[in-house]
DNA sequence: GTGAAAGCGCTAACAG
DNA sequence: CTGTTAGCGCTTTCAC
């Protein structure tokens, strides 16, 4: 027995009432006095229709309650109008946040969504199964660790793929990701220029695109000013192994003065520690640096620099990658690496003066950025 | 154009697929040498098939890539074994939560999770419209504001209702929420043991039955000792809305000492003002206590007393309601309150000694619950 | 246990 | 513009 049927409950259970059969075409045809075909073409926007036919027919569906039947004319067209998203976990703060965002966008294009998440620990196979027989006009892979021939099997399957948050070598998958290598390499120059010497890493999915390019970038940032030896540890998008890692890093001999932390949601996890556990002041004793710029990076407890993950605009690319495949019904590789910017908050110490990236592009400045 | 089409990208495309044609079970049955219906059955759990034809069958499938459509089977066995799950917003901590393990719930018994959430600020009929053209085999409102004339619909077209976290007085709707009420009382116990005089309640969405239901229990528990005259405001939910809420509270001529915030959401956004913007020492100065225990009220940053919306089993009960409802295809109204337990943290002055609800629970007691 | 045949509710030609 | 007709891919009787 599930904890849930404890507690009180109303056992006499109270009214009950029998699902009703659906209402067809057919039947507001009849009361319409049209044709079935009518019917359809009155649903059917852009469809030639008297105007009067379309009003009975509007009028009869609307007192028999009618609604058109997605799954019938999916069935036909060959389209579902259903679009699958794969998000194994939510709880990197950001996520919310896409899922929101992506809904509203599908539905303004006429698209729903069908969620596949909460399979952290099982294997996302017999899931995918799933999604395939609804015949998904497209998926999008918004998880940074996926199985990657999850994504040949679709493209076999004729159905477009956008990753999302994430890249694949794949020839026939669409992406669409923050700008993860320049982000790191301008926050090696911000905590450079900071006066920091001992840098650490704390890394997300190691094997993900998105975690090694933004590592990739903040060693480069480093290598140019010649900091090749940093600090190393894996917190795995996870609390407690964020918490794990950040513990052998402070506690080591010689302990980082500047950190950057592959997300925010564990960044924050860092700074708890470092803060609680270790009793270091943030930045006097150390720096941190997230990546993602999740609204609680904004809190006056964490003011966390963290450089941006612009999430409007990717969902606005991805959608857009998305429905161009469809409506092309062809499948293209297109890469988007969406630009972001480093906001500057109290988590790290600043710089004496403007920081610039290799080419020349203002990374910070005293006093705003002009 | 979007911002997403700014930035890097690679115009030139890369390789290109068009869609194919899917595979069809006439397809399949051809190549095993069976009749259509055998691949049917051979898909079938529980039809009677020869273990050898099922062999054959399962093979040409494995050979040519097929997958049963389940838009077809949906349209004869009026099953689609979706789940309409409504969400207008993310952004409290614990939808996020809902979602994955509701997601796991429904996918354990075979169902799939076609998600509105997004239209916080737009009207939610239209997507409504669009559920039920899926022909969802059941909806899932975890909204604690949403029109309840949706719910009528739905049960006027037979398709069983849960809400979520949210009680409707209408009759055919079933409903899981926390023990809202006795959450509220135990807490104004304990605010009240802990010495606290002058009280305040800040109310999430104010219509919804959650919120009445905290405050109404609150309200409750303080009066039986005196307390009626009590600081009010409300947070609507909303981070904005909270913190002008809470700084009207604090900037009162006599600020409250203990406040309730009905959810952690606001709660940590009431924590946050009351230390940063009127320099408040918690809990020395002014007690916090919220409701839902998030996961970042553990966090020490903020070590927020709460109380625990147990997700897991709500979830669970959810789950179960609503099988229960689409296998006996009868809409039934049940209403399950899954209790609940005071999280005691550091954000609440402590009692001097044990805790009791009015009917002799014990809610806290020194040195833990024995 | 298996195949033939009849639809599920709809769209999309096709004549008129 | 409208009705008729033929399926979409599948499940489900119904004979065999």
């Amino acid at each position: 027995m599930p904890a849930g049927a404890s507690g009180l409950s109303r056992p006499e259970g109270g009214p009950a009432a029998t699902a009703r059969h659906a209402v067809t075409a057919e039947e507001v045809a009849r009361r319409a006095g049209v044709s079935q075909s009518a019917v359809s073409r009155a649903f059917t926007p852009g469809a030639s229709v008297a105007p009067r036919t379309r009003e009975k027919v509007l009028a009869a569906a609307r007192e028999l309650g009618y609604r058109p039947n997605a799954m019938a004319r999916t069935l036909i067209t060959n389209r579902s109008r259903i679009i699958g998203v794969v998000m194994a976990y939510l709880d990197n703060m950001i996520y919310p946040d896409v899922l929101e965002k992506l809904a509203a966008g599908l539905q303004r294009r006429g698209y729903q969504m069908l969620l596949f998440t909460g399979f952290k620990d099982r294997h996302s196979d017999p899931v995918f199964e799933q999604v395939m027989q609804y015949r998904v006009d497209g998926l999008l892979l918004a998880s940074t660790t996926l199985s990657s021939d999850l994504s040949d099997e679709c493209t076999a399957a004729g159905v477009p793929v956008v990753m999302f948050n994430r890249m694949t070598e794949h020839p026939l998958c669409s992406s669409v990701t923050s700008d993860n290598r320049n982000g790191g390499r301008q926050i090696a120059e911000f905590l450079v220029a900071g006066g920091h010497r001992r840098f650490a890493y704390i890394a997300g999915a190691a094997i993900s695109s998105t975690n090694r390019d933004r590592e990739a970038g903040f060693r480069e940032g480093l290598s140019r000013h010649g900091f090749s030896q940093i600090g190393y540890a894996e917190g795995n998008l996870e609390l407690g192994d964020t918490r794990t890692a950040a513990r052998g890093l402070f506690a080591a001999d010689e302990p980082p003065d500047a950190v950057f932390v592959g997300s925010d949601h564990m960044a924050l996890a860092v700074m708890e520690v470092a803060r609680h556990e270790f009793g270091l002041r943030v930045p006097e004793d150390v720096s941190i640096v997230g990546y993602d710029d999740v609204g609680a990076a904004d809190w006056p407890s964490f003011s966390l620099t963290s450089f941006s993950l612009p999430v409007e605009p990717m969902v606005d690319a991805a959608v857009e990658l998305m429905m161009e495949q469809i409506e092309s019904s062809s499948i293209l590789s297109h890469h988007r690496v969406v630009p972001g910017c480093l906001a500057v908050r109290g988590s790290a110490r600043l710089p004496g003066g403007p920081v610039r990236d290799r080419d020349g592009t203002l990374i910070w400045a005293p006093g705003g950025m002009e």
